[in-house]
RNA sequence: CGGAUCUAAGACCAGAUCA
């Protein structure tokens, strides 16, 4: 028994989740019982390299024969949603339920937040406010994912309030949530708010990390600002922060939409020597770049050089 | 009976498609 937990947690650790789950059911088939530990990182693991049917399965075919516990419920409702399968998650939390199991504040956020990314945004809420008859409090992690919804949908103001409410309720917001309210006013083209948020966030104890900076450079850009977005990112570079491929990504794209080439050019070839690998992304802004720059030169050679 | 440890939740980039 010990030995087939040992070689499924191995496959586990070393991203093989097909074999993991080959061993996992020759040990099941002999009747020997894992323990949720392992069914749970089993199932994780399949889930994240996009194998969350054969995760579903493993789920629905193993019930009552291995222990199921709220991390197993848990991956399983985050795996459903994030497969496009709401009503799937609420499923799990039905089956859940019946086992005697309550939902705690991770599971809801989970749900929560699931609701949000698949357009559920009245259910999101309905969630949120349902919390305190269960005995949940929300956390910095509950507040940020509805706030995120909120402002996905245009919920501006009703996202506003919730900040302040987080707040005197004593749920002090982190770097995410900070950086979720800097995007919005980002999005919103108030660059002097989203910069208040940032002092806000300093005061509160955080620095600016990179995603601070790169919603602030990506904000900066969109208002044709891309001047003060390259004086951030050295501001950045000055701090210790390394800059990562979607910081590249982000002021590739502002100096293409401002026709300076050059400097898309020279951020690219910082951005290799730097050791960090162009993404499909980066290619499609320069490629967008230069096409409508008119130099197919350049666009043939950054599209030989992707594959 | 009481501890300890381990596995689940959130923010930032280009385009495409469908309605």
């Amino acid at each position: 028994g010990i030995l087939y937990e040992t070689i499924v947690d191995a496959h586990v650790r070393s991203q093989q989740s097909e074999q993991a789950l080959s061993f996992f059911n020759e040990m099941t088939a002999k009747c020997l019982v894992p323990t949720s530990n392992t069914l749970n990182n089993l199932l994780e693991s399949l889930v994240e390299s996009n194998n969350f049917e054969k995760a579903w399965w493993v789920f629905n075919e193993k019930k009552g024969f291995v222990v199921y516990d709220l991390y197993t419920f848990g991956i399983m409702i985050k795996g459903c949603c994030a497969n496009g399968h709401l009503n799937r998650a609420f499923e799990v939390l039905g089956v859940m339920e019946s086992l005697g199991l309550s939902p705690n504040v991770v599971i809801y956020t989970t749900l929560i937040d699931g609701c949000c990314k698949n357009g559920d945004i009245e259910r999101a809420k309905q969630l949120f406010n349902n919390m305190g008859q269960l005995g949940l409090t929300p956390n910095q992690f509950t507040y940020t994912v509805l706030l995120d919804g909120l402002f996905d949908c245009g919920l501006k103001e009703e996202g506003f309030e919730l900040f302040g409410k987080m707040k005197l309720d004593g749920v002090l917001p982190d770097a995410h949530t900070y950086s979720v309210m800097i995007n919005v006013h980002c999005n919103n083209g108030r660059l002097n708010e989203a910069f208040d948020v940032l002092d806000e966030m300093r005061e509160g104890g955080f620095s600016c990390n990179v995603v601070a900076y790169n919603t602030l450079i990506g904000g900066l850009c969109r208002r044709s600002r891309v001047m003060e977005a390259e004086k951030l990112f050295g501001q950045m570079k000055g701090t210790n922060l390394d800059p990562n491929l979607i910081t590249y990504n982000t002021l590739i794209n502002g100096f293409c939409h401002a026709n300076k080439l050059d400097k898309a050019l020279g951020l690219f070839n910082q951005l290799k020597s730097n050791g960090l690998v162009p993404s499909i992304a980066t290619y499609n802004i320069l490629i967008v770049g230069f096409c409508r720059a008119g130099n197919p030169e350049r666009v043939s050679e950054f599209v030989g050089e992707m594959e």
